[in-house]
DNA sequence: ATAAAAAATGTAATCGATTACATTTTTACT
DNA sequence: AGTAAAAATGTAATCGATTACATTTTTTAT
């Protein structure tokens, strides 16, 4: 079974044309007079030939492939995006490269690496921790070259970016509590230097005081995305001499880490306090109680972010076309949030 | 900033030797005098030049990449194995390709052309479901191609294959619930054609029949791996004239689903009826209550595959070398589960 | 019918590295 | 010192497709 492998010289021999003629029949078919076309054609549906990548990338002096960098790949959260990435590209001929960013020490070099290997025609970063330092060096060499960022995205940056409407996303949790009669609420918020805990307590807060409440320095409590944060931030909240009847969290993991450990406290959710997550992840839905929380359309994110890379990909017009796209979001209401004691 | 890309040629002019030296320095330094070969990894220093995957891989005959096929990119399982498999391919300069089986609609075929057109040198598929006619198909191009199972497999057939061990996981379930009191357990499989349903189920009646449990066609619900099968399992359940103690589920999210369902029916686990899932994902630990379960590794599970491939890889050898590879599980006991009514 | 323009096709250089084979340099041994 | 063997290096063919440029064929217009 050791057959050498079926060459475009093959075809073309056996369809009594040339190797050219071969090629333009592969790429440009337009321009064949139909007889030679279906010779072609006819040629390689016989042999089963398929044309060598890596000698057409050589020449074209491309990759047609494209890296995925996520912050975590053990991270469920990240799956639907990959899933809608991957729908996005099916039908072209992209291949899609996973690389997890915590599996090297410096993801810039490894950016470059694959740029400058012809590993790669573009990025999509679903991770936005990059700093200054790391963007001026990225921008430097990734300057024509397409970058798209999903979900997370790089601040004060020239990059195209898909992602969810976290300021609403926000403000329609602090509304919803508002209108069941709650008034003093915390905010649970992810780790320090990611964008989307910034945008999301800043809507928090700017929501907070438009409904004029009150704020003091217990309305927000540091953690990061993780159930582990969620436990943390409940036994603090435990101890605040005023409790909050109402928490809004920055994850849906957070949530049900809150949740967890306020119900070992013998507090109950949502009769004692209401909670609310962020995400819509797949077990908010099943969760007990079920989980009030603002969906992400993850899917939706990661197609767009594959079909705005793929435009990108075929224009030849290079990367001045700055895409950003905001997607909706929506609050989903089930049973963590009710109205608070006072008010029944 | 367009200028050409630095290549081999140049680092040879620059270091004062031939191509072949550069390209010996790169591959076999070990060939080469000290002299140059400091000179040419100056002259790369220097420049920092890149070899050229595409032109190394065309000569090479290679792709330096590896494919991984998941049954279901969105589903949340799948990312700690993914997550695994990477982690076993960084260091290697091979690259990780995904694609999801879901999203064509003739898996086989997409596996051939990878492999024709030199866009793989290996596949890692998490998908068993390959039926007897694709198996054939596959296996007769992808003889000397190293193919790993990871998770999944194909029963009958000679390709490598790392997986948990189903069998005393599904044992394990049973003895916990055996010790505990239970006497009538019903287990919820996962959907018919799926292996590690088969392996488990097997476990399952064969524990109980090892343990002397009297069996009906009642401890058998057929279902698929999702929270919904467990709904649906769970109301089955509700309309059984005699109820079972225990429950054991092909999944966590089955259980999960079961849980959520019984509660709805005022039907209280583990007061009224013990749960025991499979696979311990995230929620498992904070699910209320948090869940007995079967531990795999998954994580371990594509480590294990990648090195194997990584070593199917290396070696000259062919795929002679089926390797199979069985990692223990684990019965995490949480609250999902306790003695039955009647023995209290 | 014929020249000019347009369309189709072919020839051969090219992309950048690897490696078989040839040649030169060094080492080892008598 | 002289020679055979071993080590280091070089030359040039090669991997398989694309494409600039050249040539042939067809179409169009007079």
């Amino acid at each position: 079974m050791n057959k050498r492998n079926t060459t475009i010289q093959d075809i073309a021999k056996a369809a009594g044309v040339s190797t050219a003629t071969v090629s333009r029949a592969l790429s440009n078919p337009e321009l064949l007079s139909q007889t030679k076309l279906l010779a072609v054609k006819e040629a390689i549906k016989h042999t089963g030939y398929r044309v060598n990548r890596n000698a057409r990338n050589l020449r074209k002096q491309k990759a047609a492939a494209v890296l995925v960098l996520v912050p975590n790949l053990g991270n469920p959260f990240f799956s639907k995006i990959l899933s809608g990435i991957n729908k996005g590209f099916s039908g072209t001929d992209y291949s899609v490269l996973i690389a997890d960013s915590e599996s090297f020490d410096d993801k810039t070099q490894r950016i470059q690496n694959a740029f400058q290997d012809g590993q790669i025609d573009g990025l999509i970063s679903l991770d936005g921790a990059f700093s200054e330092n790391e963007v001026v060096e990225i921008s430097y060499d990734l300057i024509n070259k397409p970058v798209v960022f999903a979900c997370e995205w790089v601040e004060n940056t020239d990059f195209s970016s898909i992602r969810s409407d976290n300021d609403s996303g926000a403000r329609l949790a602090v509304q919803h509590l508002y209108n069941l009669g709650h008034r003093k609420i915390t905010h649970i918020s992810g780790p320090d230097s990611n964008i989307l805990t910034k945008v999301r307590q800043a809507g928090f807060l700017s929501e907070c005081k438009k409904l004029k409440l009150d704020l003091t320095n217990e309305n927000i409590i540091r953690g990061d995305f993780s159930i582990q944060a969620g436990y943390a931030a409940a036994s603090q909240i435990l101890s605040f001499s005023e409790k909050p009847t109402a928490i809004t969290c920055a994850s849906d993991e957070i949530a049900i880490g809150v949740i967890s450990q306020l119900r070992k406290a013998g507090i109950s959710v949502p009769n004692d306090i209401s909670v609310v997550g962020f995400d819509d992840i797949e077990i908010s839905n099943t969760y007990i109680p079920t989980l009030t929380t603002v969906r992400q359309d993850r899917f939706e994110l990661g197609l767009s972010a594959a079909q705005s890379m793929v435009k990108s990909l075929n224009n030849e017009k290079p990367q001045l076309s700055i895409y950003n796209k905001v997607i909706d979001v929506e609050l989903v209401v089930r049973e963590s949030t009710a109205p608070p004691l006072s008010t029944k």
